[in-house]
This record gives C-alpha cells, structure tokens and sequence, in this order.
DNA sequence: GGTGTTTGTAAACGGCGTGTGAACTACGGG
DNA sequence: CCCGTAGTTCACACGCCGTTTACAAACACC
C-alpha cells in the first residue's frame, strides 16, 4: 500500500510508534516541496498533519496540498483541544482529525475507517490488466505508470482487447466490434493499428499483444501457468 | 434543518445538552419502527447512536436504519473506549464516531463536519482547480488570482467542467448538460465556447482545458498518479 | 430606437489521425 | 530448398475533426 504523509519532520514519537504497530508506511516531510520530491509514483494513501506544535505552518502546508493540482486525500488532522475553534469553516480541507493527546487505538481506528472509505468512493471506471491501466471516465492510459499517448482508433481498440484479456479476436471481428457493424475496410487495417499499439507499449510490453497466426490477436495471458 | 435521529431513547443528558447548545434539532428513538413512524417527510440529517449502553440493541439498530430502502446517513457512533475493536470489519456502517465520555466542543465539531460533508455532494457554493477559482454566490472567477470577466454560459460552462476535473465529456452531453436537455443546437457551439474560455484564461492557463480528439473536451487533471 | 454585448452558426483553414497499397520478412509444408 | 501464405513494416494521401475567423441574430442597457 502507498504510504502516508506526515507533517511536520520528525513526527512525534507516539504517532510514530502507532502508525508502525498498525502496519502503515509512512514518510514525514517538513515543506511542500519535500512532500512533492519524496512522493512517490502511485501518489500518496493519505496525509495526517500535526497540528498542535506549529499551527501556522501546518495550515500552510495544508492549503498547499489541497489547492495542488492533484490534492491529496484523505487528510487527518491532529489538533489539540482548545484548537477546535480553528476547524470551522475549514471542512473542506481535512477529513478526520484526532484529539491530542491521543488514544492510540483510537487513532488507528480512525486511520483504518479513512483508508477503508475511501477506498469505497474511488469508483473510477478503470480498467486495469498487469501493468497497464486505462481510465475509461478521462481516456488516459498508463504502461507501468508512464502514460500512454494513445489516438482514439489506438484507445478503442487496446480498450476492447483489454476488457478480454486472453481472448483471441479474427480481424473480422475486431472490425465489427471495435469499428462499427457496418464498417467496410481492409483486415490490414487492423495489422497497422496493432503495429502502432505495440510501438507505444514499448518494447518491453509489446508481447502483451500476441499474435496468433492464421486467427488473429490475442490480449495478455500469453503463457497460462501449469503444465500441457 | 432537519433533525438528527438519536439512539437509544431517553438519550444522555450531555449529549442533549451539546445538541442543544449547537443549535441542532433532534428526536430520540428505540427501536426502528419507531424511527419510520417519527420520520419528518424531509428525512433525517443524520443519526447519532450511542454504543456504550446496550451494544447489541444499537449495533441491532444500525443495521436495520442501514439496510433499509432509504438508508440513513450520516452516522455518527459514540463508543467506549473497550469498544473501538468492534468498529472493525463495520466500516461501512458509519461515517464518524466520537469516544465517551466526550468532549462537548469535539462532538459539537464533528457533527458539523459530518453535516457539512454531506451537504458539501449536494452542493457546493465554491468550485476550486489548481489556480482556478468560482465562487458560484457571486458568479465570479479568479485564475491566479487575475479575474476572469466571464459571460453566462462561459461560466456556466467552465462550472461544469470544473466540477467534475479529468472526466472527458462529449460536446453532445456538454449540449445537454450545460445548456438543457431539450437544446438543439449544432456542435460547433461547444468548440467556439472552449475557445472563447480558453482565450480568456490566457496563453499560460489555456491547456487547463484539454482537447481529447474524436472524443470530446477534458478539464484538468492532465497528469495523473495511479489512484485517486 | 440606438448601441454594445452575448450567443449561435457558417465557412475557410490546417493538422494529423486513419486507411490502404506495396514491399519486406517470417513461418511452415512439401 | 522452394514456394505459398500470413504478418510486419513503411510511406503516403485522403479526409475527418478541431481551430479560427467572421458574421448575424438575440438580448440588454441606456
């Protein structure tokens, strides 16, 4: 799992000591900028933010990772109670907070049931096969995280073969489903657009495309594991 | 408003006494049938539900106003610390819970941020993105800070696609959405509109609006990470 | 009624996505 | 080893699609 990010560096050594025993990754950073250098590639699983030494600073940092162009989410407050004043009219910046000093089962509860939620609302329609990715919602696609230049003809069709994977598809049909019922064209045509998937797959995902000869194209699942 | 839901009946007096003081509305029940029975027609803003006393009766009663045809939500637990175990493996049956015995203004705070949260999927009254800022009391727009002079459907426009950043839409569900759904109007209209947005937010903000080609129109979010 | 703004449509322009033909290569059978 | 079949690769031209400009209708504000 993606790890969490903690504000301010270092953090105190009870949060510390409960986000390890409740089995968290987590790496604390003290500016924006560090936030950002030390992120790491599938983003982050959430912030928790220590309010209660330096409020000042902590709201700074806050409204940075929020206003960003990818905000982070969801973000735990840690305030101490006479703080509690300062939450109102700032709702939208947070999503849990937690009283200091903290019951340490209180604090993993909370972390579990944020993680849990939103792991509920993230409902992207995706579709995912090994190490490729295609978010259908804003038609961007990713090999290994690199994203994916794709034209429209290119996404249709990896799009169609990735929601089959180890199905084998004659050109014929690939025409009918992914073209149009009516489309009239040349199987060739299928041969260059599959040419030009597996250029931008790169070569080291290239065979994520098999050809099988004589029928047609085959997505993923070139090897099925065990024996015949 | 309407009024909060409060399990078990009578409820503690505390716990009156910071509903009260916070202004907020509410009737105590015990038992489901009596929660239909008193329901205003507008429904239930939330349910507070207290753990601590009879555990069985009220996990009993969260499960019943949860699996019903219209579910109630928000939820707000209130347990003892002994308990804090249990809420695992239920946390798609809350949405918050508060440890007892409470602090008044922590419970005041929560309760707020849990009613906010939800009012906040309705509606929002403040659309922000990256630099981009509505604010959609007064129809006024700020990107970077410079503010935007922005026609009606200019704005109504980049109000939608802002609300909803990294979805690709059609100019066919912008027609319907943006403009109504009985509009017939040629295509043509939406492109002249994205134009005209994306002169107005300058050369350095222009590609805040992404062109996906035979597809539609994309708002931000042009890098994405993983998740989220 | 006059003037300026907003909004929708039409048409010209330009780029690039797309399909096709042909050359080239790989594979398999006789 | 040859030959036929099938897949790959390359190059190029057509045409779609988005951009841009221009203009007319609708509207608002004096």
């Amino acid at each position: 799992m993606e790890p969490l990010l903690i504000f301010p560096d270092p953090p105190p050594p009870e949060l510390v000591q409960t986000l390890d025993m409740a089995g968290y990754t987590w790496r604390a950073v003290d500016s924006m900028s560090a936030a950002t250098t030390s992120e790491p590639d599938s983003g982050w699983a959430g912030a928790i933010i220590m309010l209660d030494k330096d409020p000042d600073a902590a709201w700074a940092f806050l409204h940075a990772i929020r206003k960003r162009d990818n905000p982070i989410a969801p973000v735990m407050l840690m305030v101490g109670g006479a703080q509690l004043a300062d939450l109102a009219m700032r709702d939208s910046l947070f999503e849990d907070f937690c009283l200091t000093p903290f019951h340490p089962r209180e604090l993993e509860a909370r972390i579990r049931h944020l993680v849990w939620r939103t792991g509920e609302t993230a409902v992207a329609e995706l579709v995912e096969y090994s190490l490729l990715a295609l978010n259908l919602e804003t038609y961007q696609a990713t090999i290994a995280g690199r994203p994916l230049d794709l034209t429209f003809m290119e996404y249709e069709l990896l799009k169609f073969l990735a929601q089959h994977p180890g199905k084998v598809f004659t050109r014929e049909i690939l025409l009918s489903r992914v073209w149009g019922y009516e489309y009239y064209g040349g199987a060739r045509t299928v041969d260059v657009h599959i040419r030009r998937l597996r250029a931008k797959l790169g070569e080291e995902h290239a065979n994520l495309i098999d050809t099988v000869r004589s029928v047609g194209y085959r997505f993923g699942q070139s090897r099925w594991s065990g024996s015949t």
